[in-house]
DNA sequence: ATAAATAGTGTGGTTTAGACACAATTGTTC
DNA sequence: GAACAATTGTGTCTAAACCACACTATTTAT
């Protein structure tokens, strides 16, 4: 073998934490775990990088797998690699986050993996590290949402702007004045107008809304704010 | 050996990518490699981790290394796993990048390693995909210091509202109008006066300010903009 | 018809951003 | 040592953005 003179090849693991949003509130999709080690736990989706595999490939399958998705927002996030992180080898995690319309996944990769969608706020203690991870990404998601609209992935095709508005306001934990999100939003000239109505509604229909994606593509490489009171949100 | 019943095992290095400030440009440590593979061009400083060893003691390790430096600024940015970026092994390279005071390394460690600080607007092509880790690590760091004050961590202890608002110039590439750069940043309370004057100076002194280190730990864990005309910015 | 709930739009005061002007300090030059 | 060049420190004004708040419109249930 020609190589690297060098002792220690390591194990390479991946996780994905999967975001998605019901209309209310922030979900994860979590598995809980019918196999070896920490059975019966809850814990994220992972698996293993293959030798002829690159990393952001090994991710997207691993979502694959799991959701039955394949053009997800993906991201890598941040590798895990304390020295006993995996009680059972060590193993580093290249760690991805993702962004997925809750009504798109397959419902039966979800049963085959034993995965449920729970709420952020209730999520039970995970295995190893993965709590720090979910942190991390969660303050990620904070961090970019901030910036950039990527909230719109966690939404279907058509959505309103209250929804919206309710995204946002999950994902930061905050209240926001419905006029003035809405002044904000339409200010940026993201949102196409469908001219249908949201049936579900009981009272007055509020409109549906299309991602102006051209608009969208620009907004990506740029910055912006869709928070007010932005300095003094906590990350924390 | 207990393990996982999983095959590959990859080589695991690490790159730094170490930021300087001399007064006037964004610098970058970089080595001029007089070992194998790819001798005689520049790369970043990096190294392999070790069995027994976190990957964050480990980038503090290299970091150390090559500066003799220790409480420096270091973060994790990315993991790059292309299958054939080393053409030697493959090998996954975590990055980190750090914020360090220019003055303070140690000069023979420098040279032990052929290192130099390199001006990133004449930064040669460096090997492998060590210039895409550059490319990620500064917008990184326009993204970080954008919101958070760690702009700091690139000047001396004892600094002039001049030399910050040139730091921050060199970051973003930007000219700031001087009178509303102090009054913003005076507004942070994040600098401490010392009453002390910059000798170096040829005409009027400006004053030595010292970071005001409680505010400044109140604001790592917050959000603040430096800098004007924020939704403008160009990140690429 | 009326009530309850939510959507859509408007208005005005306050704060902030950013363009710009002037005075003060220091070393150099004559 | 007076004039000058360069740079620092502070003040002011205007336009834009933010945000608190009020009113009207739509829909279903009773």
């Amino acid at each position: 073998m020609t190589g690297y003179q060098h002792s220690s090849r390591i194990l390479v693991a991946l996780d994905c934490i999967i975001f998605g949003f019901d209309g209310e509130a922030l979900k994860l999709l979590l598995i809980k775990r019918n196999f070896e080690p920490e059975s019966g736990k809850w814990s994220l989706m992972g698996g293993f990088l293959n030798d002829d595999e690159d990393l952001h490939d090994a991710a997207t399958r691993i979502l694959f797998t799991l959701t039955g998705l394949q053009n997800n927002y993906l991201e890598q996030l941040q590798t895990f690699g304390a020295v006993n992180r995996d009680p059972v080898e060590r193993t580093l995690s290249v760690v991805y986050y993702s962004l997925v319309n809750i009504n798109d996944q397959d419902p039966l990769a979800l049963k085959t993996h034993n995965a449920s969608w729970i709420d952020l706020d209730s999520k039970p203690a995970l295995i190893f590290d993965h709590d720090q991870m979910v942190d991390a990404a969660l303050r990620q998601l904070r961090y970019k949402a901030a910036l950039y609209p990527i909230g719109f992935e966690l939404l279907p095709e058509k959505f309103t702007v209250p929804q919206l508005q309710k995204l946002y306001e999950a994902i930061y934990n905050v209240k926001l004045d419905r006029r003035n999100f809405s002044r904000k939003i339409m200010a940026t000239e993201l949102l196409l107008g469908t001219g249908e109505k949201d049936a579900s509604s009981v009272t007055k229909k509020a409109q549906l809304f299309k991602l102006n994606q051209e608009k969208y593509q620009n907004y990506l490489s740029g910055y912006q704010s869709f928070l007010p009171e932005f300095t003094e949100l906590s990350l924390s």
